[in-house]
DNA sequence: ACCCATGTTCGACTTTCATCGAACAAGCTC
DNA sequence: GAGCTTGTTCGATGAAAGTCGAACATGGGT
């Protein structure tokens, strides 16, 4: 199992924005900013498991993300300090927002 | 005419975000935050009017843009103090992005 | 070895969205 | 007022994206 984690310079600006601009995802992220690294099953966000895939390989080749493999497992953990650098302040942004609308 | 402006804090994150999540709505916004005002019709971005008049609807009702009538043309700006107060660095990050990937 | 748990991948379906041309609305200009 | 300019709105169309269940892959546990 490759893992497809690119560099983020290489990821258009709009790519990662658009990872950003979903509901599940942001979430995700909002998790992912609390604790260090999580495993993927620990997240339930009234998807299946496969959207749920879905979106977690969405962050990860948008840069967000990094992944871990664990036996069977997954961990994840968001690229805070890349993003930071490279965008210093969105992630900032993005997670001090209101929750809800 | 009337023009949906809406508080920008009534706008959901996952909004904004998507609205900045679009290559030629990012253009505009560059252009914008050069500018102060540009009226409607000094974009040209490649694509039709149909589509423009789409994107700036995008950018006016995700709260990033304020659009003044004058006469028949619209006068369009950034609501940058608005944006910066409630997603600081969020737009900054978003502007000094490199513009491809 | 067998079974189970964890994720991924594969269609399929639905919704959303970007795009356009054409039609429409509204205001200048002469 | 006729005509031009500027934008908006209206389908229509094609592409992208979210969602799911089912099938598959893989590694651990007993």
């Amino acid at each position: 199992m490759e893992l497809h984690e690119p560099e983020l310079r290489e990821v258009p600006v709009t790519a990662v924005l658009a990872a950003l601009a979903d509901d599940v995802r942001l979430q995700i992220v909002r998790a992912l900013a609390e604790g260090g690294e999580y495993a993927c099953g620990t997240f339930e966000f009234g998807v299946s498991k496969a959207t749920r895939s879905h979106h977690l390989k969405v962050l990860r080749e948008a840069g967000l993300t990094r992944t871990r493999v664990a036996g069977t497992s997954r961990c994840v953990r968001l690229r805070r300090e890349e993003l930071d650098r490279l965008y210093p302040g969105l992630l900032d942004a993005v997670l001090t927002a209101p929750a809800h609308s």
